[in-house]
DNA sequence: GTCCTGTCTGCAACCGGTTGCAAAGGAGGT
DNA sequence: ACCTCCTTTGCAACCGGTTGCAGACAGGAC
């Protein structure tokens, strides 16, 4: 015969034959209660699987413990994102030990207004989001409605939100350094939109690893895409640049498909990879590795930079406090380059 | 100067001189109330940003109009599984379409509870999973605890679920047929664990494509693994068709990464791929299409999965109906086969 | 014995909605 | 004019927790 299972707090209470007050107080560890009765209560509420109601948890305290994940239309799937995806394993593990729960949020791309209505209707805390997939209106918009957030992407100039970033000048030093380490001297990129942080970044270790054996950056050598652009863009940027400096013996690509790109369109001109051109994509997405032939590149741990993000935005809404961190990135050798 | 915010039902309710009954009608529709009366109402809480309190409105009406996704060991990011992944984005679009919020949930492997936690504390009012993720204990659990649940995968038996499977008859048939017309006679097969539901139905059409020719299925050229193989068991069951059936000319893969353990495994032993041996494989995951050479395989439209869980799961928890339905196959040609 | 103090517990209000039931108001029939 | 009936509205209870405040009780100091 199985224990009845009590439903209520107002069951427990009276199973221990205390008030409601004292049970929630109890079960909630409060100091006013004392450790002899804290203990029977539990004691009761386990041993008929109590669990509290959320909603009127909620509803009495006005927070709700959950924190939405946000994919502006779905750009993960789309895109077929694999980082995203182990960033999102990081940040669902990461919450759950912070005790939070995670929804998945997908805003129509005409709603301006979908953070407000999830925060002031209780049903989220806070967000959690990739910084290159939301608009610049949009997180200005949540800035200035004090929204509390965290990114993947660069941190916020005036502090507003939460981020984990990588090491992209580290990045951009360790691929340039293995390229030149093969031997590599004439060493193009393909990199990011000039403006952005990460591409700056990147930029910078690139630059820095060329001069550390005295070689200096040639402009020629370098040509800027979209982070919208795709495979057969990177192709042709491959071409502009073949055109420019025809003696190029190595590429150094800003993202992966960018990379895949490079490496169709020079098989495509019969150059060979890596003895003719190396190429070294960024990301380490899945299909790096079963390139033809499989892709060095550029990793971060997306299971690590999730776990971040659900740290430093459980600390922000706990406590009000906004960090940026770093995470480092990795070079993964495979036969590219 | 903008409208001051109403954010309670008291307060639209006292800005349009009624009562709080009576806005809560006319914002539900409901038709007690009148079409005047209701348009006033509604106008001034679109008016005022009015939302409703979700924890409260779950308080009463013991509803909480979420579902959760579950993720077994998260399955998902760890077998960068990019089909449960577009599945994903199916039901996240197809649940905010129903009027649902999705949740995502990571039961501990040993949490046996999981379910009834989840409904009992209001946070969900139904469930989603992978059926391949989820134990036969977990699943009988489920059944026998009455909880709602959608899965991929085979139909319940015992009506328990409802359930979106893939049309493996038809998959098994046109990969075989495909082979067939390119010219393989002696096609073998890696398929999934021999009483499977979804490797039986693909056997099936596998064998009736055969007979359709006037062939018959040869035991010799057939290997099961467990779905959790990885690629080199794979590469190691071709092996042992090659040693048992030196004369195979095609091989269809149960699994692209089964498929592309094989490829890996041909290309080592020098057999050309598809002119020597040709290969199909199942599923479409993303590294399918950049593979080298890039994998022929049958494909099912994960968004479509996706949108058709939810749909189901939303029909079940609202009418208690339980369906089944199937999604059809396609074989998507690239080089492989 | 009285008073004070500190620890523990209970009362009751409140969070913001929904809904059963009673009643108000107007239309129509006789 | 009166009664009935139907449509529309309001009252008040309830969902299941949390928490400010008052009170009970025990122990120690005087």
């Amino acid at each position: 015969m199985t224990v009845p299972r009590a439903k209520t707090l107002a069951d427990i209470a009276r199973l221990a034959g205390v008030s409601k007050s004292t049970a929630s107080r109890a079960l909630n560890d409060s100091p006013l209660i004392g450790v002899d009765t804290k203990d029977r209560i539990r004691a009761i509420a386990a041993e008929h699987g109590f669990a509290v109601n959320e909603p009127a948890r909620r509803l009495t305290t006005r927070r709700s413990n959950v924190v939405g994940l946000v994919m502006f239309d779905w750009g993960i799937a789309k895109r077929q994102d694999i980082f995203m995806l182990e960033v999102m394993g990081g940040v669902s593990a990461g919450l759950h030990e912070e005790g939070y729960e995670l929804l998945i949020l997908q805003p129509r791309f005409d709603d301006r207004d979908w953070a407000r209505r999830y925060l002031e209707t209780g049903q989220a805390d806070g967000f959690v989001f990739h910084l290159a997939q939301c608009s610049p209106e949009q997180l200005d918009r949540l800035e200035q409605e004090g929204v509390p957030f965290a990114v993947w992407g660069p941190a916020s100039p005036r502090n507003a939100y939460s981020s984990v970033s990588g090491d992209s000048v580290n990045g951009g030093r360790i691929a340039t350094e293995h390229l030149l380490e093969r031997g590599c001297r004439r060493i193009a990129m393909i990199g990011g939109p000039a403006r952005a942080h990460e591409v700056l970044e990147r930029s910078g270790g690139y630059e820095a690893a060329l001069a550390a054996v005295g070689l200096a950056a040639d402009p020629q050598l370098v040509e800027h895409l979209p982070w919208s652009a795709g495979d057969s863009d990177a192709g042709e940027a491959v071409g502009r640049l073949l055109e420019r400096a025809p003696d190029l013996d190595a590429i150094f690509a800003h993202s992966d498909r960018w990379a895949l790109g490079a490496l169709a369109e020079l098989r495509e001109r019969g150059i060979r990879v890596p003895d003719d051109v190396a190429v070294v994509g960024y990301d380490d997405i899945v299909t790096a590795a079963y390139a033809y032939p499989p892709l060095t590149t550029v990793r971060q741990d997306g299971d690590l930079v999730g776990r971040l993000l659900a740290r430093t935005l459980a600390q922000q809404l706990q406590t009000g406090v906004v960090s940026a961190v770093t995470i480092p990135a990795e070079l993964v050798v495979r036969e590219s380059a």
